[in-house]
RNA sequence: GGAUCGGUAGUUCAGUUGGUUAGAAUGCCGCCCUGUCACGGCGGAGGUCGCGGGUUCGAGUCCCGUCCGGUCCGCCA
C-alpha cells in the first residue's frame, strides 16, 4: 500500500503515530531550514513539515506544485493550529519521502478560487476536477444518485438497462445517429429517452422499473442543456396519476432529506396548467414568491379577462390597451418609489429583442393613497384606483402593465415577474418550493405543418373523460385560423410536471396502453397507418398481448443536482461536460474520421454549406 | 438559423481622442528567511494584442471578413 491514511482523516488523537500519506502537492512554503508542504488528496489536506535534516534531500529532489509524492513521518501536534482546516491541529514531521511523479506547472491554480476561466478549465478538466468546488458538486451528484436508488429499491423498483443503439423516432427532438457498418446505409439512433422500452417492460410484467440513464438529443444547447444528459427514469404498472404523484413526492422528499438534510414536510402544491399560465404566465412557475399576474384583458384559452378593466380600456381612448389582444399586469411590492430612471430602465428591459414588447405602462400606488401612472392622460385617479384594485395592488406597490399579442405578452409578463422577483431578492437559493403542474393540453398546434403535435410525447394518455372526445372526433384541421375551436385543442393530457423553484425537474404521464387509442394518437399526429406500423409496430403489437395500465416519470438528474447545489449551470455537476457548441474541448470532439472508416460505413461526405 | 458580448504575459484583467519602450495582479524562476497556512522580503524572465485584409504618416485602439468562446431567442421536455 502506498499510504496508511488519507489526507483528510488525521486528528489530534493520532499524535505520535507513524503514518504514510500519498497525494498531490498543493502548496510549498519555505522558511530557510524548514519547509511546509500541504498535501492534498480526495479526502482533504494535511500539512507536512520537512525539518532541517531534510534540507539537502529537498535540494536534490525539489518539489513542485501538483507533484505526486509519498511521505512518511510522525503525527505531531502543531504549535500554531489552523482552525480553518479539519486536520489543522496536527502536522506530519516527515522522516522520508519519495517523488512518485513530477508535474509541470498547471495552466491555472488548483484552488477554490481558481484564476482559470471556464474555457481553460474545460480543456484541462482533469485538473479542474481536483478543485474542491467541482469535487463538492460531484459528491452531491453521487449523494442524489444514491438516495434515489435507495428509495426506489426500497419501493420494489428494479434497475433494468435498455439499449443505446436503437431506432430513430419521428416525433420530438432531433436524433443523434450512428451508422451501422454491418448494415450499409442504415443508422441507429441514440435514445432521446428509454420511453418505449420502459413501456415494453411494463407489458412484460416488470411493474416497477427505474434507471439512471443517459439520454441524447441533438438540439442547440444552453447553459442548462447538454447533448447527452442523465435522467432518473421510472415507470409503474397498475397506477393512476395519484399513485405516481404520491410515489415520487416520496422520492423527492427523501432526496431532500438525504442530500440537504431538509425535512420537506409541507404539502406539495398542485396547479393546473391553465392556472399556471393564467396566474404566472408560465408552465413552470416559481412559487417562492407571489406577484401573480392580473389578467386585465386576455384571450388565453378563451378566458375573457376582467370585464371592468376591459370596459375601462374601451372608454379611455388609450389605443394601446384597447387594441391589444391581451393586457397583463403584476404588482411589484414596495416599489412605488421607483425613480423615473428605474422605470425607464425597466421599459428598456422589456423592449429588448429577447422580450420583445413595445413598451411598459406603470401605476404607482403611492404611500399617501394617491395613484400616479405613465398614462395619466387616459386614466383619471379613480380609474387608476379601479385598475389597482383589480390587480390586487397594495399601497406602496408598483403596477407594471404589458399589452400586446397574447402569447408574447404572457411570456414577457412571466419574464418580468421573474426579473422583479430576482431584483427584490425573492428567489433565494436556499429556499426550495415544489409544485406539481397538472392537466397539460395533450396537443399543440403546429402552424407550419397545419397539424397537431404531442405536447409531451405521443404515448401520453388523455384525461380519462377526454378519451371519448379524442376517439369521437376527426383530428383534421379544416380551418387553421380557428384551430382553437377544434375539439382536440381542449383535450387535456393525463400528464404532470414536477417544478422546483421555477425549474421543471421531472415530468411524466399515464400512458396509452390500448392499441386502438395509440393508433388514434398516431393518426391525430398526421402519421399514416403504414408509417405508424413501420415506426411503432412493435409497441402496437405489444399492446395486443395484455398491456397493463401504466405510467411513469423522468427526472432531469443534472438539473436537479444543479438546483440542490445552488448553481445555474448543470455543467458544474457533470464530470466531463460539453460546451455551447456540443464540443468536448479536452478531447477536441467531435472530430473527423479516417477515409477508411468512411469507406467501411459506405459514407460519402458532402461539402458543408 | 438569428441577436449580443468577449478574445492583450502561463492565468485573470486594465489599456484614455489612433501617437514614444503595451501595464497591474497572480503564477513561474533565482536569492534570503525556523511556524507558515492568501507566508514575507529582494531580484528576474515572460507578449505573433485570436487570425486575414483594409483605412492612416502611424492601429491593441477605427472598418470589413473569419475563427474561437460566453449569454439569449428560435429549437429542445
Amino acid at each position: 500500500m502506498y499510504r496508511t491514511h488519507t489526507c483528510g482523516e488525521l486528528r489530534a488523537t493520532n499524535v505520535n503515530q507513524v503514518v504514510t500519506l500519498a497525494g498531490w502537492v498543493q502548496t510549498i512554503r519555505k522558511f530557510g531550514s524548514i519547509t511546509f508542504v500541504d498535501l492534498r488528496d480526495r479526502y482533504g489536506i494535511t500539512q507536512l513539515l520537512f525539518g532541517e535534516s531534510l534540507i539537502s534531500l529537498l535540494d536534490e529532489q525539489p518539489l513542485g506544485r501538483e507533484y505526486v509524492i509519498q511521505a512518511t513521518g510522525t503525527v505531531v501536534e502543531r504549535t500554531n493550529k489552523n482552525p480553518n482546516m479539519l486536520t489543522g491541529d496536527i502536522e506530519i514531521e516527515i522522516q522520508t519521502f519519495a517523488i512518485l511523479n513530477k508535474a509541470v506547472t498547471p495552466p491555472f491554480t488548483i484552488q477554490d478560487d481558481t484564476d482559470g476561466g471556464d474555457d481553460l478549465r474545460m480543456k484541462y478538466r482533469y485538473l479542474d476536477l481536483r478543485r474542491n468546488a467541482v469535487k463538492r458538486n460531484l459528491q452531491l451528484r453521487y449523494a442524489v444518485n444514491r438516495s434515489a436508488r435507495n428509495y426506489l429499491h426500497e419501493n420494489n423498483f428494479m434497475d433494468i438497462e435498455t439499449p443505446f443503439l436503437i431506432k430513430s423516432t419521428p416525433e420530438g427532438a432531433r436524433d443523434f445517429v450512428v451508422p451501422s457498418r454491418m448494415n450499409p446505409g442504415q443508422f441507429y439512433a441514440l435514445p432521446q429517452s428509454p420511453q418505449t422500452f420502459k413501456q415494453l417492460l411494463m407489458v412484460s410484467g416488470y411493474d416497477r422499473y427505474y434507471q439512471v440513464v443517459k439520454c441524447f438529443r441533438d438540439e442547440d444547447l444552453r447553459a442548462d442543456r447538454q447533448p447527452e444528459f442523465t435522467q432518473i427514469d421510472c415507470e409503474m404498472s397498475f397506477v393512476a396519476q395519484e399513485d405516481i404523484l404520491n410515489m415520487f413526492e416520496g422520492l423527492i422528499k427523501q432526496i431532500f432529506l438525504d442530500v440537504k438534510n431538509i425535512d420537506y414536510n409541507q404539502t406539495i402544491e398542485r396547479m393546473t396548467w391553465n392556472d399556471a399560465m393564467l396566474h404566472y404566465g408560465n408552465d413552470k412557475p416559481d412559487i417562492r414568491f407571489e406577484m401573480k399576474v392580473a389578467n386585465l384583458k386576455t384571450v388565453f384559452e378563451g378566458e375573457t379577462g376582467n370585464a371592468a378593466a376591459t370596459s375601462l380600456f374601451e372608454n379611455s381612448g388609450f389605443k394601446v390597451f384597447n387594441d391589444a389582444e391581451t393586457v397583463l399586469a403584476i404588482s411589484v411590492p414596495g416599489c412605488s418609489e421607483y425613480t423615473r430612471k428605474q422605470t425607464d430602465e425597466l421599459t428598456e428591459w422589456v423592449k429588448r429583442p429577447q422580450i420583445g414588447m413595445n413598451g411598459l405602462v406603470y401605476i404607482r400606488c403611492n404611500t399617501d393613497g394617491t395613484y400616479k401612472s405613465s398614462v395619466d392622460k387616459f386614466f383619471d385617479e379613480s380609474s387608476l384606483k379601479t385598475l389597482a384594485d383589480i390587480c390586487g395592488a397594495k399601497v406602496g406597490d408598483l403596477i407594471l402593465i404589458l399589452a400586446g399579442r397574447e402569447e408574447r405578452t404572457r411570456k414577457a409578463t412571466s419574464e418580468l415577474r421573474l426579473e422583479m422577483g430576482e431584483r427584490l431578492g425573492l428567489r433565494r437559493k436556499d429556499e426550495f418550493k415544489l409544485l406539481w403542474v397538472l392537466d397539460f393540453p395533450l396537443f399543440e398546434y403546429a402552424e407550419d405543418e397545419n397539424r397537431w403535435v404531442a405536447r409531451h410525447h405521443p404515448f401520453t394518455a388523455p384525461k380519462p373523460d377526454h378519451i371519448p372526445v379524442m376517439i369521437g372526433n376527426d383530428p383534421t384541421i379544416n380551418n387553421p385560423a380557428e384551430y382553437l375551436s377544434h375539439p382536440y385543442a381542449n383535450i387535456k393530457a393525463n400528464a404532470y410536471d414536477m417544478v422546483l423553484n421555477g425549474n421543471e425537474i421531472g415530468g411524466g404521464s399515464i400512458r396509452i396502453y390500448q392499441r386502438e387509442l395509440q393508433e388514434k394518437m398516431f393518426d391525430a399526429l398526421g402519421m399514416s397507418r403504414e408509417e405508424a406500423l413501420h415506426k411503432f409496430g412493435f409497441l402496437l403489437g405489444a399492446f395486443e398481448y395484455g398491456a397493463p395500465p401504466h405510467g411513469g416519470i423522468a427526472f432531469g438528474f443534472d438539473r436537479l443536482c444543479a438546483i440542490l447545489g445552488g448553481s445555474e449551470s448543470i455543467r458544474d455537476f457533470i464530470a466531463f461536460p460539453k460546451n455551447n457548441s456540443g464540443r468536448d474541448t479536452m478531447l477536441d470532439a467531435p472530430g473527423s474520421i479516417d477515409e477508411k472508416q468512411l469507406t467501411e460505413l459506405c459514407i460519402q461526405l458532402q461539402p458543408t454549406q
